[in-house]
DNA sequence: TGTGTAAGTAAGTGACTACTTGCATTTCCC
DNA sequence: GGGAAATGCAAGTAGTCACTTACTTACACA
């Protein structure tokens, strides 16, 4: 029997409610139900070992995909963003916890920055590409409106657990409303709507 | 002499550097320059301190305030803007190390949700008084769009010393761009000019 | 001169930490 | 059935941590 995942898993999600320095070899080899010998054993170092668990983390998280030629912005876009904000609400802990250690662990912070670096880049394709097909009526840079959303969608997950009078109720619906601002603000077409019924869907959908 | 508030200042620099776990009381005395015993002999214990530093610190923190009248919506609200992001990026390690102790520490993140649970509420005044002044031609919440532009610059502030290339350059003007993307987002017209009357008898419609 | 207060020095306590060593046990594959 | 690899157990090492005790120094003020 290997307890090699298991230990990485227990790593994790001790390192997610406790931080680096407050994972003990104890804990986490209390959490896989292992010896914590074991631990050393598999990866030598509480360093490699949580090194370890972060890598598994990134590669096993998959990323919810935009097309690479627009057709309907405001339901791929609400699709995305709410894939993405539940990606990182279920994440929440641990990019917490990642994010402080950028000061003493930088290189950790590596791996935690490769998922939210993928999907800007996507966010920016996508935007670039409503751009060039002419269906965007205001002037902007992608990279701005992309981190404008990005950043609506991360500080909600982030905060709405801290501050939950804060963010838009109810949640379920918070993703969908910042991609809506978004696109009001390019000026996008509703892709399969008409110009006439547009306000009336709109209304509908920001009413509750 | 009194070491009270050298103490306090260096707990506050230590804690933003290394988290609660890591702001060993050796450190935060070295830091102060002060036997570590004047530390205990002055708040009792190391979590008392760093409480007290936290405390410390939100009351010191100056917000930018919003008119209540709304005149000049890009600029006040460009100016606003840039003053919260700079506050957070001056403060982004003590806050990350804040967040970071939700899980462990509850009670501390009272003091750190302070400053943003403010700033929230002054934009969405604001927005609710622009739209209450018809200037607006688009429907939207304003806690909606207030949580938008507040996490656009939290996103920005938090995320930038990480991932440079992800965010609008340069940093300066990041600000106004989030800002300027939020207004066109709810249909507010540049600078001190009105909206026009079809676009008011629009908003008008549409608002309840 | 005497007293109170804030600060320092030195030494130590008990608990916890990452990590090691030596040896016994289980499990798996051939 | 045997060998190798993985795991467990017990004990220990050297270091750090928050915090304490007991005593001393410096200074302000009356």
């Amino acid at each position: 029997m290997n307890y090699r995942d298991a230990i990485l898993t227990a790593a994790a999600g001790v390192f997610a409610q406790h931080g680096f320095r407050g994972s003990t070899t104890r804990r986490i080899a209390d959490a896989a139900g292992v010896n914590e010998i074991t631990i050393f054993r598999q990866f030598g170092s509480k360093e490699a070992l949580i090194r370890a668990a972060m890598q598994h983390l990134t590669e096993s998280a998959g990323l919810a995909t935009l097309p690479e030629i627009p057709a309907d912005p405001e339901r791929e876009l609400t699709e995305w963003s709410e894939s993405f904000i539940q990606h990182l609400r279920l994440r929440s802990s641990i990019i917490r916890k990642s994010m402080s250690e950028i000061e003493e662990r930088p290189e950790m912070c590596e791996f935690a920055s490769d998922v939210p670096r993928r999907a800007s880049n996507d966010l920016c394709l996508y935007l670039t590409a409503l751009k060039r097909q002419g269906r965007v009526t205001e002037k902007f840079e992608p990279k701005s409106a992309a981190a404008m959303l990005m950043g609506a969608i991360f500080g909600d997950a982030m905060g709405r657990e801290m501050m939950p009078d804060v963010y838009p109720q109810p949640k379920e619906k918070a993703a969908q409303m910042y991609a809506q601002l978004l696109l009001r603000a390019l000026g996008v077409e509703n892709g399969t709507g008409k110009a006439t019924n547009k306000q009336t869907k709109r209304s509908k959908q920001l009413s509750h």
